[in-house]
DNA sequence: TCTGGGGTCCTAGGACCC
DNA sequence: TCTGGGGTCCTAGGACCC
């Protein structure tokens, strides 16, 4: 038997927890400009803030309906997911840390009352974390997650699901009446790998909920969509398609894009901040271990200013040797933008992704025929990348960076408005919560 | 004025192989 | 006149996730 375990409005309830005053209160966290909505608490749902919606087009809830929104704080956020996995990890034999705020825990060989032991974690999350969560068991992963919104909606909802399936729902002990009436009160798009294209085309043809689809032939629904809707209803039907992944292979890529607070209209800023993220991102590979095979760079003018005339355009470079040099990553990056970079446009955002990710260190011999060994600096673990790591983790970020990321380091003129961050009150001890006596 | 930042997997089509 | 077929690998794009 699987489990889903995920805290409720994680962002918002991280802020919770530290400003107890924010409970009850309609709360949105925005993303990096404070642009958009990225994490909403039940009252602000209720209040029709949609997720992503722009915060220009809900502000006036400010005053209205005293909406209260916070720049988003990721190093808190990250640092209660620690702590949150590591207390449901020890409920079950294996866990996949699925996202920030989930967590699937697969109970095979666990004895006792699931409900229980799932009514048990909660209590203790919240206890030492102060973090709401929401758990859902089924006999596939698929099935979990349906139970978790279930779960989660007969909370918020009561009227639409049986109010005892509220906050831990267990779908796989359920009887048949309790599992079809569920099946019927569900849609579609509430299923976990269902988004919003394939839900479209679904009702299109006449399947709305969960029960339509599985009474839909599985033969049909494969050939006109895809092997992942079939997986998809062979999960629904408790045939477990997907299993929990309590190892997960090193990532393939990553990525370092932002948006920018302004536009930027000239090749030399363009250098400027995609070195910046150039530097970020292999930051991130080294963290890893890894070393790129391929840097990816894009850089796009805002699709959402109609007027303005649009640019949109990527290129890929491949790396001789896989590297984790930051000189090395930003020369390319720079290369790219040099090639892509045209007068005359507004860009809104651009990013550099690390491709072919492996290992560091691991070169491949034949690669020397190319007489580049001396030159290669992203070879091994450098010594420079290594003291550059320390110096920034101790001084702060852009303590120390390649010259082309410097004028943005000192200036911070495209790192965007963060104007409503909260404390880092867990992992910074000059931000420490104050106790009043 | 102002519109997130990460990731994964699947598919189709082309290049290339014998 | 008539010009193969099957396999693999790669890439781009689309769909999904949070």
């Amino acid at each position: 038997m699987f489990a889903l375990v995920d805290v409720n409005n994680m962002y918002v309830s991280c802020e919770r927890v530290f400003r107890p005053s924010l409970i009850g209160k309609p709360v949105v966290v925005l993303s990096n400009n404070d642009g958009a909505c990225i994490a909403r608490s039940n009252e602000a749902k209720d209040l029709g803030v949609q997720m992503a919606q722009p915060w220009f087009e809900v502000r006036h809830l400010e005053r209205e309906a005293g909406l209260l929104a916070l720049s988003a704080n990721f190093e808190l956020y990250g640092d209660m997911s620690t702590r949150m996995m590591t207390l449901v990890a020890q409920y079950a034999p294996r866990q996949e840390v699925y996202s920030i705020d989930e967590s699937f825990l697969d109970f095979e060989g666990v004895s006792g009352d699931l409900v229980e032991i799932g009514r048990d974690m909660r209590a203790k999350v919240l206890l030492w974390t102060g973090l709401p969560t929401s758990v859902g068991f089924g006999p596939t992963k698929t099935l979990a997650k349906l139970a978790n919104h279930v779960a989660k909606m007969a909370d918020r909802r009561p009227g639409r699901y049986d109010a005892r399936h509220a906050q831990v729902c267990h779908l796989g002990a359920a009887d048949r009446a309790t599992r079809d009436a569920v099946f019927a009160a569900s849609e579609v798009g509430d299923v976990w790998g269902i988004g919003r294209r394939m839900s479209a085309r679904l009702n299109a043809g006449g399947i709305h909920t969960v029960q339509d689809l599985l009474r839909a032939d599985i033969a049909t629904l494969r050939a006109q969509f895809s092997v992942v809707l079939e997986k998809t209803v062979l999960e629904l039907r408790g045939t477990p398609c997907l299993d929990v992944d309590h190892a997960p292979a090193a990532q393939q890529q990553m990525m370092c894009s932002r948006s920018f607070g302004a536009p930027v209209t000239t090749l030399a800023e363009m250098v400027e901040v995609v070195s910046q993220f150039a530097t970020r991102v292999t930051e991130k590979a080294r963290q890893q271990q890894a070393a790129a095979g391929a840097v990816h760079v894009f850089i796009t003018t805002s699709p959402h200013r109609r007027h303005d005339r649009q640019h949109s355009q990527s290129l890929t470079l491949p790396l001789v040797r896989a590297s984790a040099d930051t000189r090395v990553i930003v020369a390319m990056a720079v290369r790219a933008v040099q090639q892509m970079v045209r007068p005359g446009f507004h860009y809104a955002k651009a990013g550099v992704m690390l491709l072919d990710l492996r290992p560091q260190g691991q070169q491949q011999a034949e690669l020397d025929l190319f007489g580049t060994a001396e030159a290669a600096p992203g070879a091994g673990p450098s010594r420079l990348m290594a003291a550059m790591d320390t110096l920034n983790q101790r001084f702060g970020r852009g303590a120390v960076t390649v010259a082309s990321a410097q004028h943005q380091a000192r200036h911070g003129q495209h790192a965007g408005r963060q104007q409503r961050r909260s404390p880092r009150s867990t992992t910074r001890l000059a931000e420490i919560v104050t106790a009043r006596a």
